[in-house]
DNA sequence: AAGAATTATGCGATCGATTGCACATTGTCA
DNA sequence: TGACAATGTGCAATCGATCGCATAATTCTT
């Protein structure tokens, strides 16, 4: 008993430090408070920080919350904690968020709609002030629920088709237009896509980026295969499809790097070397693949700015919630490296 | 103001659901706890029921945890986010704490005591119920400050040098034995090591794992330097001074991936090849490195498993806060890869 | 049938910080 | 000097769920 008891004593109170410095609680609160501070004499106001710092305050932040309504907390759901992709995102959040003083409650939606439903409820049951969600697909159910909610809430990586909320995301097309052009450059003419799933925008915007910039070449935009997800095996499977169905391909545009490293085994599976045999470009410039063999040709996306921006447009959005919807567009930058090489 | 405020119109109180139920709303309360449930007649914990389904009621977790002085939340820390180490383990903590109904709240703390100190003090004011630290030095004043405000704390990855607290680190000793042992095994006789910080565990450990090791096969254990930090430029220049310092090296075990890495880059600038010159054993199975070339053959780290296991032992602190304090070791693994050859 | 035991529900204090309003004191100006 | 403003502080309601205790209703004993 004793041991918890004492363990837990965690006294300290507004109402303590208000008693021992002999003034009223709500006096403590102001004096405490740097935007309130002046409205009370500066004698009081050092006696009552004197007392705060002898009894070791820490203002209770659940207490603050329920009075005020905010909870300086953010939700932040992610398809998958364990693809490295997220890991910067989340990093950018984290530290524009602690900027401003507040913090992240993170949670793994996975891919299935209604365990990501189950954790929104969740984090929204917890008061969270806002949300950003990395799960976006192209027409989501639950960010239904968030806007239902009222909950102000911003989409990171992944957008919705229609503007519902505000988003920051890469400029897919963009990015995959490097890509093709690159290629291009390079003297290939028969050029392949491994696409991302359809439901996700990365996926279409993708897709439609290598269409478009096949065509804006006066190329054939149609050795087009979909992955059902973003995972080596996919893109393996991915690939092998690809070159049965349309054979002579020099070169593979990958909506992805982890179906990029896929092609890599499929390649390596069927005795084919990149570049030499095919050239290949990823997307994402995930951390190591500069080290993989060959180092991967791939289009880097601004993942820590993405987050710090999907951050601060939420931030924006608290403050004002009457700001406008946007969709940020981060810009995406190929990154030369050796899994391409010139057509023979 | 009406958008703002319509928006946020979210009623839904207990009170409001007692009401229209024609109960008190403690009784609602009861009714919609399935621990007290049994308490109250099945006709009114119905038409409770019914009534919170209609206005869509969610139970406030922060009135909540005012009361009953539980949060639900556990804070934990990490050293470095975007270290693609963490983020497997962070998907394992959260894992764990979900199936129990905790949520985390998570920082990066950087590598500073101050900013960690000030990330934790800011975690306790928000009334975490238990804390997870992935940041420990091997004497570690943040823990300090967790511990004497009585919050129940479990470290993972890294642990002190002496039991405060419970933790869940990986084998490093044996890790690193079994990356010596195949390295003799393959007839290497003169094996560098690329040792971690002073001030981590993990770099003292397995430091000492590598020259029990070397001394158990009868060889000499001396040629070791220390990197300042795990990242690839330090393990380029720690393998730098070691190659200079100790020449004819045919085989360095490195205490972490990203210095094998370092050491990768090293060797290509030297000229010299891996395997065939210098065969490399890295540490952690860091996610690519199967893909990287020469595929690194490393000692795997069970990181998810780590990081449920250390918030399983938390929440049974939680549950019982005169658990023993407990120092647990997860299994590691060698995987042998393409770095590693038997000596010509 | 009186009393005991059990069950269902209501009551109201409580957690700790916040904040609109009231009150008191002092200063200012005509 | 009387009316008025400015300033500093206290008062008490409030946020919403929880839970010990009280009370009412019901069933069980003997």
């Amino acid at each position: 008993m004793k041991s918890a008891a004492s363990a837990v004593a965690r006294g300290a109170t507004l109402q303590s430090i208000a008693e021992a410095a002999g003034v009223h609680r709500s006096t403590a609160a102001r004096a405490l408070d740097p935007a309130q501070a002046h409205r009370i004499s500066p004698e009081v106001v050092e006696k009552v920080r004197a007392e705060a710092l002898r009894q070791g305050y820490r203002r209770d932040a659940i207490a603050a919350s329920l009075r005020t309504g905010r909870s300086r907390l953010v939700g932040v759901v992610l398809p998958d904690l364990a693809n490295p992709v997220f890991a910067p995102i989340l990093d950018g959040v984290g530290a524009a968020l602690a900027e401003a003083g507040y913090s992240m409650l993170v949670a793994d939606g996975g891919t299935d709609a209604a365990r990501q439903t189950a954790i929104v409820e969740e984090l929204i049951a917890r008061r969270v002030d806002g949300l950003v969600l990395a799960t976006a697909r192209r027409s989501d159910s639950v960010l239904t629920v968030c806007l239902d909610a009222g909950v102000p809430t911003v989409l990171v990586n992944r957008a919705e088709d229609l503007p519902r909320a505000s988003s920051v995301v890469s400029d897919d097309i963009c990015g995959m237009r490097l890509a093709v052009e690159h290629l291009v450059g390079l003297g290939h003419r028969r050029i392949g896509h491994l696409a991302g799933p359809d439901g996700l925008s990365t996926g279409v915007l993708r897709r439609q980026g290598f269409e478009a910039a096949m065509r804006a070449a006066g190329l054939d935009p149609t050795a087009i295969t979909v992955a059902r997800a973003y995972s080596r095996a996919e893109g393996q499977a991915a690939t092998a499809a690809l070159l049965d169905a349309a054979p002579g391909l020099t070169a593979i545009a990958a909506s992805n790097d982890l179906l990029a490293l896929g092609a890599y085994l499929e390649l390596a599976r069927r005795g084919l070397s990149c570049p030499h045999d095919i050239s290949i470009v990823g997307h994402n410039d995930m951390p190591l693949v500069d080290m993989i063999a060959p180092p991967l040709t791939t289009v880097r996306i601004a993942h820590a700015q993405m987050g710090e921006a999907a951050a601060r447009l939420l931030l924006e959005r608290l403050a004002d919630p009457d700001a406008e919807i946007c969709a940020r567009l981060m810009p995406a930058q190929l990154i030369l490296r050796g899994s391409t090489q010139a057509l023979r």
